[in-house]
RNA sequence: GCCGUUGUGGCGGAAUUGGCAGACGCGCUGGACUCAAAAUCCAGUGGUGGCAACACCGUGUGGGUUCGACUCCCACCGACGGCACCA
C-alpha cells in the first residue's frame, strides 16, 4: 500500500480533535512550556507559504515539549481589526465584521490542514467583544494612571482613505498600507506616554532571550542619549531658549545657534529686518514632506532671524539662524551648533560663512570636523581635559550657575493610538457638552462597536462612527448631554495583550487568572517575522510593563525567547508577490503533497532564521523521503514489514543511538534542517538493514512526529501501538553505543592531510608520532627535511610540521 | 550615510569549541529491475591533471594571527533587511 497523504492527515486531524488531543490544563504538577505563534491578520487571500514555516517551527518544539513531559501552551488566535477589512467594507457596502468572520473561518480550515497541535478551545479573536472588552479596560487603566492623553499633534493624513497613519506606517512618504502620498495635518488624537517607560524598555532587553539584530532595532528606535541641557540668554529679551547637546564640552566651540523653523520662539525672537526672510522660508519648508525635507535634501537650508544668543559660559554672542536640519520634535527643537566638531554644524557653517571655532585638538577643521576625543583647547577651564572629564566639569559649572543640567533624551516619541476609523475597538470615552469628558465606567465595558452596514467618511476627520448619531450621542442622568469618542484604537492594542488572554481566554472576571498567569509567563518561545521587530514588540512590552506595574501580571516582559523566521523567497530568489507571479499557495501543496511534506521541506530547506527560496525539486525531494520512510515499514499490503523484528543484529546500534542524540539536541536548537539530514542518514542505514529492530523503529518514529505527525501517529499504530504518539516519552540513547573503541585518526605534514590510519581509542601520543612516520605516504613529506615540531591531540589528529 | 544580517559545488545548504571543507537533499551520470518507460533500489558526482596511487587549486576579495582558518583580527567588495540630519 502506498503512501496515501490524503486519508491519512484527514484521519488524523480528526481524532485529535475527537479526542481533543492537544487540550491544555493547567496542571501545574508539570512544567510548562509556552509556545507562541505571532497571530496572523486573517486577509481575504488566505495563507501564503511564509505563515506555515513559523507555525511548524513552535508546533515541533510543542510536540516535542510533550514528549519531554512538559504541559504545552499552543494556542492560535486571529488579529482580526484592521484597515483592509475596512476599505473593502467602503468598497462594497459590507459590514466588516461579517466577511472577517468568513476569512477567519478559512484562515482556521487552512492553518487545521497543517496539522498543527493548537488547542483550539483557546482560539480568541481581537474583534471579539468579550476579547476587546479587555483591551478597553487597558485603555481606561492608561488612562487613569495619566499614561493615556489627548492632544493635537500633526499627524500623517492620507488624502485619500481619509485616515491618520503613525509615522512608522509611513514609508518614503507614502502609507504603507494604500501607497497615498501621505501629507501632514494637524488633529486631535490619542496619545499613549511610552516616554514614561523608555529607560525601561531599553534596560530590560538585556535579559531577553532575543536575537542580537531586534534588541539592537529596539534600542536604536528608542535612542536614549545622555547629554545636558542647556540654558541660553537671548540678547535684548527676557526669554530664553533651551538646547539640548550630548557634547556640553564643547560649549566654547558654540559659533551660532539654530531653532528648528516650527519652534515656539521664533516669532518672538525675530527681528523686524528678518521677518519676512523668516517667514518665507517656514512657508517652504512647511510644503516640503518630510521625504524631502530629509532624504531629498542633501544641501543644508536656513536663515538668520537677526537675534542673538548669549553663550552662558562666556557671554559671547550667538547668531540664531533658524533651519530645517534641526527637528522641532527631538530634544528642546534647539541646538548649540560647534561647526568644528558636528558634520551638520560644519557643513552649515561653512555655507553660511559662520565662524568654526576648534576646542579639541586633533583632525584638520579646514576640511572637515573632528568627532574623536582629545585634549580641550580655547576652552578656559576645561582646557587639557579630554572628553569625558571636560562633561563632567562642564555639567558641574552648568548647575552651579544655574545655566544647565545634565540630560537624557529619547529618540521614542509617545504613541498616537487613536485612528480615524470604523473597523477598531471604540475608544471607551465620552466627551460632555460642559466640557468635560469622563470613561465609560467599567461594569458598561465592553463598549460596543455598532453594526453599521454603510461605512462613509466623516469627511472632516473623524471615523465613520461619527455617522452613527444614534450611538454616538448620550444624555446623563442630570441631562447632560454627551458624544462618545470617535476614534477607535489601532490594530497594535489587541495584539498587545493576546499572549496574556490565551492562559485564560474565557474568564468573566478578569483579563485572566493570576494564578493562571504565574505558572504560564512568561511567553518561552514567540516566533514570527521580523517585520514586528519594533513597533508589536516594543508596544507590546510597554503594555506588559504596564500591567505589571498595575500587579496584573507576574512578569516584567511577555516573551523571553524571540526568534524571526526568514522569509520563504520566490523560485527566483526575491520575494513572492502576485505581480511577480512566483507565490506559491500552501492549499495546492498539501493537496498534491501533503501536510507532512509541506512541514518537513519548509523545516529542511534551510535554517529556520534565514530567508530561502521555494523550489518545486525541493517539495518533491521532501515527499520522496517520507515515501521512502513509509516503505522502510510498510509493504505492499499495508502491513508491516516481516524484516521488522525483534531480533537485534547490531548493524544499526550507532547510527540509530547518534541519530536520537543528535535530532534531540538539534531539535532543542531549533536546528530542524539538520535534525532532519540526520533521519536520513538513519532512514539510508536502515535500508541497508536486513534486520529492522523494532524498538528502533519505535524511537524513529517518535522522532519523526514532531515533523511528520499524520505519518507518525500511522506508523505507530501498525507499529502495533495504540494512539496516540503524542504523549509518548521521547526517546533515549545509549551514549556508549556511539563511542567507537577504533578511531579514525589523521595526519598532516605542514597542516595539509597526507593519511589516515584505523586506531584504538585510547591511543597515546608517542604511538601516534610513531604511526604516522611510518605511514609511506607521509615519508614523501618529511624524509631529508627536519622535524621542527609536532603537534598531536590523542585519538583526533597529527599534524608534523618540517622546514 | 549609519546600524544589523549575510557571502561555501550546477542549486538549497552542512561543518555545534580554530583540527579531514562540501553532511543531507535537489540536479546530473552510470548500473540493477522492465519488452519499454515511469517509479524504485544501488553506486558515483567541487575544479584541474593522472589508468591509478596521488598531486595541485578551492569557502566574496586582499592582507594578518596560528603548527593549522569557512571559523579569529584588519581593510575592502557584493546581496538582503532596518533607520534617515536625533544635536
Amino acid at each position: 500500500m502506498t503512501y496515501e497523504h490524503q486519508k491519512i492527515e484527514q484521519k488524523w486531524q480528526k481524532f485529535w480533535s475527537d479526542n481533543h488531543t492537544f487540550k491544555t490544563t493547567d496542571d501545574t504538577s508539570k512544567p510548562k512550556y509556552y509556545a507562541l505563534d505571532m497571530f496572523p491578520y486573517p486577509s481575504g487571500q488566505g495563507l501564503h507559504v511564509g505563515h506555515p514555516e513559523g507555525y511548524t517551527a513552535t508546533d515541533i518544539m510543542s510536540r516535542f515539549k510533550r514528549a519531554k513531559g512538559f504541559n504545552v501552551l499552543h494556542p492560535m488566535g486571529w488579529d482580526a481589526f484592521g484597515l483592509p477589512a475596512e476599505q473593502y467594507a467602503m468598497k462594497t457596502g459590507h459590514n466588516p465584521a461579517d466577511f472577517t468572520s468568513q476569512n477567519v473561518a478559512h484562515f482556521r480550515e487552512q492553518i487545521q490542514s497543517l496539522g498543527l497541535s493548537y488547542d483550539w478551545d483557546r482560539e480568541i479573536n481581537t474583534t471579539d467583544p468579550e476579547y476587546y472588552k479587555w483591551t478597553q479596560w487597558i485603555f481606561e487603566k492608561l488612562y487613569e494612571k495619566g499614561l493615556a492623553y489627548e492632544s493635537k499633534m500633526m499627524v500623517n493624513w492620507d488624502p485619500i482613505d481619509r485616515v491618520v497613519l503613525a509615522n512608522e506606517e509611513v514609508i518614503d512618504g507614502k502609507s504603507e498600507r494604500s501607497g497615498n502620498r501621505v501629507e501632514r495635518k494637524a488633529l486631535r488624537q490619542w496619545v499613549l506616554k511610552i516616554t514614561a517607560y523608555a529607560d525601561r524598555l531599553v534596560d530590560d532587553l538585556e535579559e531577553l532571550d532575543w536575537p542580537e539584530a531586534i534588541k539592537e532595532q529596539q534600542r536604536h528606535w528608542i535612542g536614549r542619549s545622555k547629554g545636558a541641557a542647556v540654558f541660553f540668554n537671548i540678547d535684548h529679551s527676557d526669554k530664553q531658549i533651551e538646547v539640548y547637546t550630548t557634547r556640553p564640552d564643547t560649549l566654547f566651540g558654540a559659533s551660532y545657534m539654530v531653532l528648528a523653523p516650527e519652534h515656539q520662539l521664533v516669532n518672538e525672537i525675530v527681528t523686524d529686518e528678518q521677518s519676512q526672510a523668516v517667514s518665507d522660508y517656514r512657508a517652504m519648508i512647511s510644503a516640503k514632506s518630510d521625504l524631502e525635507r530629509t532624504d531629498l535634501n542633501k544641501d543644508k537650508t536656513g536663515v538668520f532671524t537677526g537675534a542673538y544668543g548669549i553663550n552662558p559660559v562666556n557671554g559671547e554672542k550667538l547668531p540664531i539662524w533658524i533651519a530645517d536640519y534641526v527637528l522641532a520634535s527631538y530634544g528642546t527643537g534647539a541646538i548649540m551648533a560647534v561647526p568644528a566638531h558636528d558634520e551638520r554644524d560644519f557643513e552649515f557653517a561653512n555655507k553660511f560663512n559662520l565662524t568654526i571655532k576648534p576646542v579639541i585638538e586633533g583632525g584638520d577643521i579646514t576640511q572637515a570636523p573632528y568627532i574623536g576625543d582629545g585634549v580641550h583647547i580655547n576652552s578656559d577651564f576645561l582646557n587639557g581635559f579630554d572628553k569625558v572629564t571636560a562633561i563632567d566639569n562642564i555639567i558641574s559649572w552648568l548647575e552651579e550657575h544655574g545655566a544647565g543640567h545634565s540630560q537624557t533624551n529619547f529618540r521614542l516619541r509617545d504613541w498616537i493610538f487613536s485612528r480615524q476609523r470604523y473597523w477598531g475597538e471604540p475608544i471607551p470615552v465620552i466627551h460632555w457638552e460642559d466640557g468635560t469628558k469622563s470613561l465609560v465606567p467599567e461594569n458598561e465595558l465592553p463598549l460596543l462597536l455598532p453594526r453599521a452596514t454603510e461605512l462613509r467618511p466623516s469627511g472632516n476627520g473623524e471615523s465613520p462612527l461619527a455617522n452613527l448619531t444614534d450611538w454616538l450621542e448620550v444624555t446623563r442622568e442630570d441631562g447632560v448631554k454627551g458624544r462618545r469618542e470617535t476614534n477607535t484604537m489601532p490594530q497594535w492594542a489587541g495584539s498587545s495583550w493576546y499572549f496574556l488572554r490565551f492562559v485564560d481566554p474565557h474568564n468573566q472576571e478578569k483579563l485572566a487568572d493570576p494564578d493562571k498567569l504565574k505558572y504560564w509567563m512568561n511567553v518561552d518561545l514567540y516566533v514570527g517575522g521580523a517585520e514586528h521587530a519594533v513597533l508589536h514588540l516594543l508596544y507590546a512590552r510597554f503594555w506588559h510593563k504596564f500591567l505589571y506595574d498595575l500587579g496584573v501580571v507576574p512578569t516584567k516582559e511577555p516573551f523571553q525567547k524571540l526568534v524571526n523566521q526568514g522569509m520563504i523567497l520566490g523560485g527566483n530568489h526575491e520575494k513572492m508577490s502576485k505581480s511577480k507571479g512566483n507565490v506559491v499557495n500552501p492549499d495546492d501543496i498539501v493537496a498534491q503533497f501533503g501536510a507532512d511534506t509541506l512541514r518537513v521541506y519548509e523545516m529542511f530547506m534551510g535554517p529556520l532564521t534565514q530567508s530561502k527560496p521555494w523550489s518545486e525539486e525541493g517539495i518533491t525531494g521532501s515527499r520522496r523521503w517520507l515515501d521512502r520512510v513509509w516503505r522502510l515499514l510498510v509493504d505492499d499490503a499495508g502491513q508491516l514489514r516481516d524484516h521488522v523484528t525483534t531480533v537485534n543484529q547490531g548493524d544499526l546500534d550507532k547510527v540509530y543511538n547518534q541519530t536520537v542524540k543528535k535530532v534531540t539536541d538539534d531539535v532543542e536548537n531549533m536546528r530542524f534542517n539538520t535534525a532532519i539530514s540526520q533521519m536520513m542518514v538513519f532512514v539510508n542505514e536502515a535500508y541497508k538493514s536486513e534486520a529492522l529492530p523494532i524498538d528502533y523503529m519505535n524511537g524513529f518514529t517518535q522522532l519523526l512526529a514532531p515533523f511528520a505527525p499524520h505519518m507518525a501517529e500511522e506508523l505507530w499504530l501498525r507499529l502495533g501501538h495504540e494512539s496516540s504518539i503524542t504523549y509518548v516519552t521521547w526517546p533515549e540513547y545509549d551514549e556508549t553505543q556511539i563511542v567507537d573503541d577504533t578511531v579514525e585518526i589523521i595526519f598532516q605534514v605542514n597542516g595539509k592531510v597526507r593519511g589516515k590510519a584505523k586506531v584504538t581509542r585510547d591511543i597515546d601520543k608517542n604511538s601516534m608520532i610513531d604511526l604516522a612516520k611510518a605511514d609511506e605516504n607521509v615519508q614523501n613529506f618529511i624524509d631529508g627535511k627536519e622535524i621542527r615540531k609536532i603537534i598531536a591531540i590523542p585519538g583526533k589528529f597529527i599534524n608534523i610540521v618540517v622546514g
